[in-house]
DNA sequence: ATATAATTTGAACCATGGTTCAAATTGTGG
DNA sequence: CCACAATTTGAACCATGGTTCAAATTATAT
């Protein structure tokens, strides 16, 4: 009978689907795409590489799984703040916070690395589409509190592409170990990018609500 | 005779080495480092393979070349800018907008891609270390801007992140056809990062010098 | 015109790493 | 205990792409 089976039925199937995402993810990141070889990730968990094709197809699949599960982890992040945050600027702030959170201890490293050059037309489509509603959720908050007169008018597109990027960027240098945990570094950063777009004259603090962690696998 | 040279000193070698260093920073913006190979650099410039390696040694030496001339072109952008402008506020605006300009037009994506992990030891070592030589330069700025009293007290190490972040994300997403040019968008960031920082009641308008492109390959 | 240097070619080599799969092992139900 | 399903193994296969290099071509100096 053929071997190959990439999304078997079988009463272990989806936790050893789950704890092999997570090795990816996390090696992903750690080491970068091109540099993870399948048989790293195998040796890491402890298994042989001819196992990892009993539960996925290819290579590929690891990285679309591992972004997959990120945005939505995002989503769900952006219909959590706007369920439990009123103002523009408060939901912006726990939007930043929860999204350097997201990418940095929810599924670590597979979306900013934005390595969807590596993912072949299907699935880099269904990846873009997703980030496309995340980035107009952030947009539209953006344009709410410009409405609302809490931010001065600005480029909504440059001002929304300044968060992504700061945010983004973090899993190319964000560590656990030592220094500030990703919430305090979202915190810095949502306060400074907030306060960046404020109008003259308008009063921020930051909101008390704590932002949970989505995106875990 | 060995035929590998990579380091000649015929009469058209430097123009070459220049043009093929160009050609493979382009490529590398566009479709990444790994996605990029030497067959496709060197199609791209209407040589043969192996003529890349009588110039370089090795694809390797080829992206540390790239991302070398980028930091050469950041940190000339830092001196400029001592040089150019006297208050931390107007300093920090045009370092800003000078990064973004220096990594889209200058060398199209080859330091922000960070693809350090790509470099062998000693070569990674050197880029590392300009690289802390530049971001030193950007978090003085921002503590001189505290020390005037014209930035808020913050965590200025969080702050220099965010604004690196930023302006690193940029060789992702940005492309010169349509929309903004990279001076528009440096200028659009500039603005919400440093107002970001201001402290309470510090005013603060974009400075009317404009920054020179560094970094030109 | 000739010798030498510089530059280019392009096929071949080679290591790497993604992927396959027959056989083996382990797990489960009757 | 046995049959069958699920899971694992690990060597082999194979494509890719970095790199090499002998030979050829072009450029330059005399």
């Amino acid at each position: 009978m053929v071997q190959i089976v990439a999304n078997p039925a079988g009463p272990k199937a989806l936790a050893r689907k789950l704890e092999i995402l997570r090795s990816a993810s996390y090696a992903f990141g750690e080491r970068g795409y091109h540099e993870t070889g399948m048989r790293d990730i195998a040796s890491d968990l402890g298994m042989t590489v001819g196992n990892l094709y009993y539960y996925f197809a290819n290579k590929q699949a690891l990285l679309y799984f591992c972004q997959d599960e990120t945005l939505n982890g995002l989503l769900d992040l952006a219909a959590w703040v706007g369920d439990n945050a009123e103002g523009a600027a408060e939901r912006l702030f726990l939007l930043i916070v929860g999204h350097v959170i997201c990418i940095n201890e929810g599924v670590p490293g597979s979306l900013a690395h934005h390595d969807v050059e590596a993912l072949e037309a299907s699935w880099r489509a269904k990846i873009v589409r997703k980030r496309r509603r995340y980035e107009l959720a952030l947009r539209t908050v953006i344009e709410d509190g410009i409405r609302a007169g809490v931010f001065a008018k600005t480029d909504v597109k440059v001002a929304a592409l300044a968060i992504l990027g700061a945010a983004n960027w973090t899993v190319k240098w964000f560590r656990e170990e030592g220094g500030l945990g990703a919430r305090a570094v979202g915190e810095g950063f949502a306060g400074q990018l907030v306060r960046g777009l404020l109008r003259p004259g308008a009063r921020f603090e930051p909101p008390n609500i704590q932002v949970p962690v989505f995106g875990g696998l």
